[in-house]
RNA sequence: GGAGAGAUGGCCGAGUUGGCUGAAGGCGCUCCCCUGCUAAGGGAGUAUAGGGUUUAUAGCUCUAUCGAGGGUUCGAAUCCCUCUCUCUCCGCCA
């Protein structure tokens, strides 16, 4: 959420800002709602000033046995005008709050514009596109040839963007994300989580998936409804929803590896072949929530965790500053980390990384005693994959296949393989 | 799933015949004083959010908040209703 003050501060200069995102914000609708809100809310706290002072001396009154009939005569109808104007009230101000609830994050000063995922901005490049003496295939034609992984038996027992894994596949993949929790655990000082796969709207309201984005939640049908995970940034960055955090816990940097499920309810046409998107995949989590002055040191330590993986796996790769088009709703600055797949010869995103300034923060309620002020101040959030382990997977089987159809299992990955070195056919 | 108990400020804990109770008391914390160390003692302060005023801060002022939401009433931490969560016992289960 937007600071409310800056709305009613400089709202053109907001607009401004957020045009560049290509967010046209009704600014004479909030300006209406703003001075209507003025208005109606000094003349209900008028009213209730006097009635808690006629109450007072009611009160007061009784307690010398004086006559308060005359006194009661005076607020007779005072009680029906303050219901009136409180129902007013509560409803403009959440006619209010939910339309702030849909404006998203300002991009930052130094995110390129730009209104497609086109007009991102590379900024860097690790390691060159891999490259075969045979034509390389993709990881579905990989899959299917080990015979380990299976679309149309996942189509059946769910429907289609679901897989199953198989065997020494099943187990690659398993492997990657104990190795990615064990990098950032001992190496980057991370802690461990184990969070719910399940909660509830108000956990999507604090990350910004709500209200905007519900079309893309799995939701369940119970009463009150609890959602589907889209990603481990929900529940690991609510932890803090709601509380004051001490300066001596911070930052805090937590890490969770989940699984992640979404509707892809506006991606019809795209990614259908293989498991680039799938609707539910596994995904190591980043967060962190860290003093104000400390995010942006914050964000360009998180993407180099998550490109520490890439870099350790051996595993070619660029990073993307997205465009003010391209950038999530809630992030400021974000930049992606894309892994090139020989199956498509094009790199592909695997790690987005953003921050979040205090955007979720205030819809958390996360705030820190500043010892500096002495005041309650909203923190910063920051998360990041570190890695989406489907498109890993991905990304290890077409860089590491050979001529035969066999996969190489990365140095970095044979431990967690009890010392295997290579993933054969008939396995 | 059944039966019962409970939810008050950073923490503990008073307060249920409704009326200066934003809320006693204690602990903790901050500042000051005293004490040559340690221990102890004395004093003062110590919730959050929002509005108005202000260039802005401070200040001043108003409002809200005793799990959440509604109701009764001139007036609710106290009475009524609904919900959520926690605890105990039983059942069931991994």
């Amino acid at each position: 959420m937007l600071d409310p003050l800056l709305l009613r501060k400089d709202i053109q200069s907001v607009a401004l800002q957020l045009k560049r995102r290509g967010f046209e914000l009704d600014t004479k609708l909030f300006n209406e709602l703003e001075s209507k809100r003025k208005t109606l809310q000094s003349e209900t706290e008028a009213l209730q000033a006097q009635r808690n002072q006629s109450a007072k001396a009611i009160g007061q009154a009784k307690a010398q046995g004086e006559d308060v009939q005359p006194l009661l005569d005076a607020v007779a109808n005072l009680s029906d005008e303050l219901k009136f104007k409180q129902s007013g009230l509560n409803e403009l101000q959440n006619q209010l709050n939910t339309y702030m609830l849909t404006l998203p994050n300002l991009p930052d000063e130094s995110v390129p514009g730009g209104k497609t995922e086109d007009e991102n901005i590379e900024i860097s490049r690790w390691g060159d596109p891999t490259s075969f003496d045979f034509e390389p295939k993709d990881h579905v034609d990989l899959g299917a040839d080990l015979g380990m992984v299976d679309f149309e038996v996942a189509a059946k027992i769910s429907s289609s963007r679901f897989v199953v894994l198989h065997k020494d596949i099943a187990r690659l993949q398993r492997a990657l994300g104990q190795y990615m929790l064990d990098l950032h655990t001992t190496e980057h000082d991370y802690d461990e989580v184990y969070v719910p796969y399940l909660v509830n709207a108000e956990s999507l309201y604090g990350t910004g998936q709500l209200p905007k984005f519900e079309e893309d939640q799995f939701a369940t049908r119970t009463e009150p409804g609890l959602y589907l995970i889209p990603t481990a940034e929900v529940p690991v960055t609510n932890i803090v929803r709601d509380e004051i955090l001490g300066d001596s816990v911070l930052p805090l940097k937590r890490t969770a590896l989940t699984p992640c499920f979404r509707r892809e309810a506006g991606s019809y046409g795209r990614d259908t072949r293989g498991m680039i998107r799938q609707h539910q995949f596994e995904k190591v989590e980043l967060v962190q929530v860290v003093r104000p002055d400390e995010s942006w040191d914050a964000l360009e330590a998180l993407t180099g965790h998550a490109e520490q993986v890439l870099q350790n796996l051996n595993l070619p790769y660029r990073k993307v500053c997205l465009c003010t088009g391209d950038l999530g709703f809630s992030s400021t600055k974000t930049y992606d980390l894309e892994v090139w797949l020989p199956g498509q010869s094009s790199y592909r995103e695997i790690s987005s990384c953003s921050n979040f300034l205090d955007f979720q923060a205030r819809r958390l309620k996360t705030r820190w005693k500043n010892p500096k002020t002495g005041k309650n101040e909203f923190l910063h959030t920051l998360n990041g994959s570190g890695l989406a382990l489907g498109r890993c997977l991905v990304a290890v089987m077409e860089n590491y296949q050979m001529a035969n159809g066999d996969i190489a299992i990365p140095d970095a990955l044979q431990a967690y393989m009890r010392g295997q070195t290579i993933i054969k056919r008939d396995a």
